[in-house]
Parts: structure tokens; sequence; C-alpha cells
DNA sequence: TACCAACTTGACCAATCGGTCAAGCGATGG
DNA sequence: CCATCGCTTGACCGATTGGTCAAGTTGGTA
């Protein structure tokens, strides 16, 4: 023997299993977030993955199926970073740190943030329920946080949950309108130094209205 | 004569040519932002507005033409508000005021905010010329007027390309993902009130955080 | 009345797409 | 050597959809 093959399970001529599902995975959630989820076709995702489209349904079951994976692996990878956030108490660090990693997760992740701001804006019909139970809560137990730095005095009272907003959407925007970011600073793709900027301008301007001051 | 009817070049039976036009271009942008582009379809369209499918393709030749002209009514609308703002001198009336005003297009236009979100997230490929000509000279021209109050110690030196940016994706998630925020909110849909308390909260911040103190 | 232009509409078609299927392939174990 | 199992794949199918068409209908006009 040349070499002793390290099979999971079972082994099979290319690549293993888990690697053409991930192949897949990724393709989709490009296709998906360049065309929608209907004008997404199974075939252009199995071109893309660089298997035939059969092969793809071998996988997969559905189109749905396969959405739903990839609108899942979004939402654990998101959940996964506000966790590593979730510890930390001083207000100021506590949101300069939660701004610039929603921005770095926009800056490397923007496939999986149009895939989700897609499902959103029609309506979330596959995570409304999400929404509604794990988002909120994690929403709402932050808020509870705020509101104490508030109580404080250690920031002006505004309202948590409204702020908390202000920082997904100031952050994702930087993914989802990414061209339209562009357009306007005249460039034909984000650099490095823009997410930069944005993080400083964002958390200079937030910060500021935060903490200035006493009411 | 009962009385004398009022036709425009000619008349017809049900309506004037107009009104049908207006009635398919509402139902395509309600169906256009529940469903995106591809996801949209003529015969749903048609359903909506009451007329039949080949009707609505004898005003709209094809899909792609009845969706540029969705794009168009919105793009038209935002411009149409955005220049009834252009003159206010005063730094903290005139980002109150913007702020206000996207905020209202965002509450009652909602779903023109939705098409062309989605546009934009699909890559923008009816309207980047549109965000590199129009926009583009727009944002540059808000931006020296921010940068005067900037040089006049009226507000704190911040890059105004990103404030403005941020002043739109703030506004904006109010519509596009609106779902969201009243998910997290603990209601099933936003009324005035959340609208209210979002001004006020974005107001403050972003005020705030431009105009406290020297630098 | 006869005619015409604008408008309406049901029936229809070609193309696309999600999904299936059966035949084949490579490797492992007996 | 053979049987089996996991995987691969080209060909195919029914359903949907954008768009067409030709036969109407309506109302104004000469």
């Amino acid at each position: 023997m040349a070499s002793a093959r390290k099979p999971a399970l079972k082994s099979s001529k290319s690549g293993n299993r888990e690697e053409t599902q991930a192949l897949i995975l990724s393709a989709a959630e490009q296709v998906f977030a360049e065309f929608g989820y209907k004008g997404a076709t199974t075939g252009r995702i199995a071109e893309l993955a660089g298997v035939p489209k059969a092969n793809l349904h071998y996988y997969f079951k559905t189109k749905e199926n396969l959405y739903h994976q990839v609108l899942e692996d979004i939402v654990n990878t998101w959940f996964a970073a506000a966790a590593e956030f979730d510890s930390i108490e001083d207000p100021e660090e506590a949101i300069s740190h939660y701004v610039r990693l929603k921005l770095r997760l926009s800056r490397e992740r923007p496939l999986g943030s149009k895939v989700f701001a897609n499902e959103i804006i029609h309506g979330a019909p596959n995570l409304i329920g999400y929404l509604r139970t794990t988002l909120k809560d994690w929403t709402d137990a932050k808020a509870r946080v705020i509101e104490q730095w508030i109580a404080q005095g250690r920031i002006r009272p505004v309202d948590p949950h409204h702020l908390l907003v202000m920082i997904w959407a100031t952050t994702q925007t930087y993914a989802d309108f990414g061209v339209q970011v562009a357009a306007v600073l005249g460039k034909d793709d984000l650099e490095d130094a823009d997410f930069e900027t944005a993080a400083e301008t964002l958390t200079r301007i937030i910060l500021r209205g935060l903490l200035a001051g006493a009411d």
C-alpha cells in the first residue's frame, strides 16, 4: 500500500462525504445570496459546487432542505459569535467590541448576511420562530444589561432594544448593502480600510452619544 | 348626455388607462417585495391587481419592464423626499429632520423599501448606474455640507459618508427588517409608537454623538 | 350603420426547474 | 471472485411560468 487513508466510516472515490456537503453548502450560500431563494437554481448551485445536480439531491433531499441548512449555519455562526461578547461588563468596551465583532462578520461572511437579510425581508417565513424565541430572549437579556448601565448612570437613558437594532442595522449594512456603500464611496468594492473607518465612525458616534455628560 | 366624461385621449369601459397601470404597479410592488424578483409571478401580480395576466402584459411588455417601473417609482419618491430636506442649514435640525423623514418613508412605504433593498442585496444589477451617478453626487454634495459643519466646529469630526450610511441603515431597517424588529420588541407588527421611539432613540444618540462638547 | 382603435381575455406554448430513476462505479469484506 | 454498499451521473418528467395570439368587446366617429 502506498499510504493508509483514514476513512471516517466508509471511503469513497472523490473527497469524503462531509467535504462534498460543505462544498455544496458553500455554493448554495453564494447562489442564494446572489439570486434569492426562488432565483437560485439547484442546477447553478451544483455547477458552482462542481457536482452533477443529481448528486446534490443525493445529499440534500430538497432545495428547501438545503436552504434551511444554509440558514441554520449562518444563525449558528452569529449566535456563537454573540456569546463570546456577552461577558464584557464595561459599557464602552462591550459596545465597542460588539460593533467591531459584527462589522468583522459583515466583512468575512457577507454572503451569509445577505441570505439572512433576504429571509427577513420576505417576512422570515422560516425564521419567525427563531426571531420570537432565541433571538428575542438574547435581546431581552442584553437589554437588561443596558438598563443596568442606565440605572447606574454609566450611560445616558435610551431604549435598549432600539439601541441594539441600531447596532445591527449599522453593522450589517456593510454586508447587505455593500454595493451601495461602495458606490457612494466611489469604489468598486469595500476594502479593509473602509471597514476600519466604519468602525471608527460608528463607535465614535454611538459611544459619545451614549456616554457624553449626564442627562 | 347624463354627464360629460373627461377621457384623456380615448375612453374605455372599466377605469382608465392610468388607473389600471397604477393598480398593476401597486400590486407589483407588493408581490416583488414579498417574493423577490424571481419569486414574483406575473400571474400573482395580475390576480392581486384584479386583471387577467394577458392584460398585464398589454400594459407592461415584460416582467423585467414592470420591475424597472416599480424601481423607478421608488427611487423617484425617495429622491423627491430628499430634495425637500436639502435646504436646512442647522446641523441638529437638518439631521433630525432627515432621520424623521426617512423613518416616515419606512413607515409609509415599506414595500418600496423592501424592493429596493432586495435589488441592492442582489448586487444592484439594475441600479448600479444610479448608485454610482445620481446617488453618489447627492451624497457627495451632502458630505460637503457636513464637512463644512465640522470645519465650523458645529459638529465633531466624523466621516461624512459613513454618517450618511449610518442614517440610511438605521432608518431603513425599520422597513426592511420590520419583522425582526417587531419580533425582538415582542410584537406582531410595528406601530406608530415604535417609530416614535425609534426616532427619539436615533436622533438622541446620533445628535449627541455629533454635538457633545469639543474634540 | 359601418368602421376603427383601444382594450380585454381565455387558451395556448416553449422554456426552465425541482426532483426522480435506474444504471453504473469503486472499494471493502468475505 | 463475488456480493454489497455508498456514491455518482445522464436522461428524463411533470409542473410552473413568462409571454403570445387571435378572437372578441366597447365606445367614439364619420
